[in-house]
DNA sequence: TTGTAGGCGTTATCAC
DNA sequence: GTGATAACGCCTACAA
């Protein structure tokens, strides 16, 4: 693949590159009949202009990245609808990039970024990253930074997050009103401060209303389908089945669902769920499982859009954290317990 | 932002930029003590190379394109965890853009990707393109492109594609085969090559069967659970509810059920189903969704070695097409019907 | 209106 | 070992 180039054209034409060069930015003045020509015989002999060479030039590249840690879960593809419709009406391309919740990839991922001479960076935090030098780094440079959902409080960037604490109470309070005092709390992974959160507001829930509240009523379990099978497979093996459970998300608690229906259980009559992020396998699964529901296209618009703040203004304005709310989706699956 | 560049260490060590480069680019012989004073200075000075301007030297980027009509459903997803698998340990970076279904935004993810110098591209065509000239013409001046799952019989580049025919024609007589007679076919975006040739399987099994497969036992839905809901609600409301319906992918089979089940229809006793592509869905609805399983994962990993072969050939390789097949998952959604 | 020439940040090929 | 210097492809003062 050889390429062709403004030198190519100007010696086959008999003008110079500048001319060239010229005749397709059109704030120059070129005459008339010399721009045709130029722009004429470009395109015969199948001229592209090189973006590398004019980046080195210009200092901007109108690319945006996104790393996130997963998209199997539709929780991700949806932030990334929000993003792309605020970035596509302003002429950014987006450029999406997976860690597969591995920090060594996100690493990668990040350096790649910045290769690629992103104008600024959106990023969820995968699972094992406890701590990013070189994001820090990039954040201390005054690089176009905003982290959304998996945030981690040592980064000085600006965050949108959910309020995990709060909804997570919520949750709890709801099974709790509905009669359940036995509840248990399937967790995510531990080292993601949106999970500690969805553990502390249940912890609180639970001592607010005086209930028990061990070690042994939250359970790790994960975020997939399988963690939430697995976790409540091992549970019935020891005779840990609680009265009701709230999950850390809908796979998870979707996935407790379908072991304990295979067991036998009935939803809710002996186990009662609470899922949490309200995906649209909720309203499939039976029975329909309640769950809160986070406004996931409005985080990627919203984040999107602190993003563009800090890439067109002057000086680079402070970190704003923006925590969003939620709602809580009663079905089925947490009806009132029977006395 | 001010960058750092090699010169300013250079002025500041007294040394040339030649020696600078070269203690980065360890090919080339420095005079160890002056090498680790450079790295050390530069390293204090927060210099970081500038890819762009290395990729105006040299030519390939290590940057693979991946373009894909949406994420929301897990299909593209899995396909692109394949991509991944191939092309991390090769080094590579897998950069994704999404068309939105949209064949405009396709093009300007197409004319970014170029921007970005990406060395090969894999895309699965958006439901809007009918015809893509810009990436024709790419694929004329043999730039590395592979085709997968939605491709464009125009396009003379490599493909890697289900056996949709084959597996829609296993599915419908699959549920002959069951006892079905007045069976129906809930259809995709009708311009996919990939929907018609469902259609196609569709229409032969009826026929080899000896059953009815007029206009009317074929109707456009879409490819979303809310495409199967709204389809379904139109088919009651004129009494058109068939003995059993075959659907273009598990979405749509499971919008279509859910709106059933609301109805009162009993499944499979009133109306059978059977989907396609086994999302993890098709296992949590109740009952069970019948499906043909595709191996979307090895797609994405067959497709990203295609295009590597691509890559890295001397002369470009003739255009292969790849097809693969899939298996029959049963479960309960499409039970013998009673006699 | 057009041409000349310098520069963007890096690497590579000469010399010394 | 190291320093000039010419590329890479494009843009843009400045001159003409």
């Amino acid at each position: 693949m050889q390429y062709i180039t403004i030198k190519d054209i100007a010696r086959v034409l008999n003008v110079s590159v500048a001319t060239v060069s010229r005749a397709f930015n059109d704030k120059y003045d070129v005459k008339k009949e010399t721009r045709e020509l130029i722009l004429q015989k470009a395109r015969e002999m199948g001229y592209k202009p090189n973006p590398i060479a004019r980046k080195l030039l210009q200092k901007h590249s109108y690319n945006i990245g996104v790393i996130v840690p997963e998209f199997i879960n539709s929780f991700f593809p949806q932030v990334i609808i929000g993003i792309q419709q605020v970035f596509l009406e302003r002429n950014y391309q987006v450029i999406i990039m997976q860690s597969n919740e591995c920090a060594e990839m996100e690493l990668k991922n990040l350096i790649s970024m910045e290769n690629n001479m992103v104008d600024g960076l959106l990023i969820s935090l995968s699972r094992e990253t406890q701590h990013s030098e070189y994001l820090e780094q990039l954040i201390k440079e005054n690089f176009p930074v905003v982290l959304f959902n998996r945030v981690s409080e040592n980064l000085a960037a600006s965050k949108v997050v959910f309020n995990d604490y709060k909804w997570a109470l919520f949750a709890t309070e709801h099974l709790i009103e509905q009669g359940y005092r036995n509840i248990m709390h399937l967790s995510g992974p531990l080292n993601l401060s949106l999970i500690q959160d969805r553990i502390r507001g249940f912890k609180k829930a639970m001592e607010k209303h005086g209930l028990p509240c061990g070690a042994d009523h939250i359970v790790e379990a994960g975020i997939f389908i399988e963690d939430g099978e697995k976790t409540m497979e091992r549970l019935i093996e020891t005779g840990r089945v609680p009265e009701a459970i709230f999950a850390t998300n809908d796979p998870t608690a979707i996935g407790a669902m379908k072991v304990l229906k295979k067991h036998g259980f009935k939803i809710p009559q002996d186990v009662a769920i609470v899922g949490f992020s309200n995906t649209q396998m909720a309203e499939i699964v039976e029975p329909a499982l309640t769950s809160i529901e986070q406004p996931t296209t409005e985080m990627g618009r919203i984040a999107a859009e602190l993003l563009l703040e800090q890439i067109t203004a002057e000086t680079p304005p402070s970190p704003r954290t923006i925590t969003l709310e939620g709602k809580l989706i009663v079905r089925e699956s947490s009806e009132k317990a029977k006395k």
